[in-house]
DNA sequence: CTTTGGATCGTCT
DNA sequence: GACGATCCAAAGG
């Protein structure tokens, strides 16, 4: 795992998420994940807000009708990278947890540029600021160079070049948890977690709307 | 700062 | 044929 020249490796060595930590219910594993690493070649960036999608028990997952050609990466094994499109022009990523067989996945939100902000800004020029980067779910895809062709993709073995890492950065001292934004069923179960306080953080638009 | 409407197409019924 | 796990530009305070 490298991130050469980019300062992280300059850092605090780098070390892959295993795939058991992973292999856990979605709930669980979604607050895990803040203040991890996203990579991809030279791109890094810091996770700060998730949230979880089970399976048939969750209405607003795209598994909840079940396994279809667009969700099976969902219903693999853990440690997968389920990418969809969405809104006919944007991508989504998801870290898959949980067994084989059962679905569930943890949506990378947001995040913040630790190192290749240089390609983040060329690959989204309607930015302005640098909280423009990757605060949102298809902002960070578009940032880290990632859409459907890497659906699939194993974040453990880097088998596409793109993987999961932490960096011994604690967990946040303060954890903001809430009601997931962008779905109208089961919009009430508290299945978003985020970093208190930063600014890359997804505000949900006041009022209702969707 | 906030609010609003439009863009745009793969997926599933 | 309908609907998104969204983003952006424009307009108003």
């Amino acid at each position: 795992v490298t991130a050469t020249g980019t300062g992280v490796d300059s850092g605090p060595a780098l070390e892959g998420i295993g795939r058991s930590l992973l292999d856990q219910d979605p709930s669980t594993v979604a607050p895990l994940l803040l203040n991890t690493l996203l990579l991809h070649g030279r791109r890094v960036a810091r996770i700060v807000e998730v949230e979880a999608y089970h399976g048939s028990l969750d209405p607003a997952s795209h598994a909840y009708r079940g396994q279809t050609r667009r969700n099976t990466t969902m219903f693999g094994p853990s440690g997968y990278l389920y990418v969809y499109f969405t809104y006919g022009m944007h991508w989504c990523a998801n870290v898959v947890c949980g067994p084989v067989g059962q679905a569930g996945a943890v949506l990378l939100r947001a995040g913040f540029p630790v190192a290749g902000s240089d390609e983040m800004w060329a690959a989204r020029p309607s930015a302005r600021r640098e909280r423009d980067l990757c605060s949102g779910p298809a902002k960070l895809c578009q940032a880290m160079g990632l859409d459907g062709t890497f659906d699939g993709a194993d974040l453990v073995a880097g088998d596409r070049g793109v993987r999961l890492c932490t960096d011994g950065t604690p967990p946040p001292p303060r954890v903001g948890n809430g009601p997931r934004i962008g779905i109208s069923a089961a919009s009430e179960r508290p299945w978003r977690w985020w970093v208190e306080g930063d600014p890359n953080v997804s505000v949900r638009r006041s009022a209702g709307r969707r």
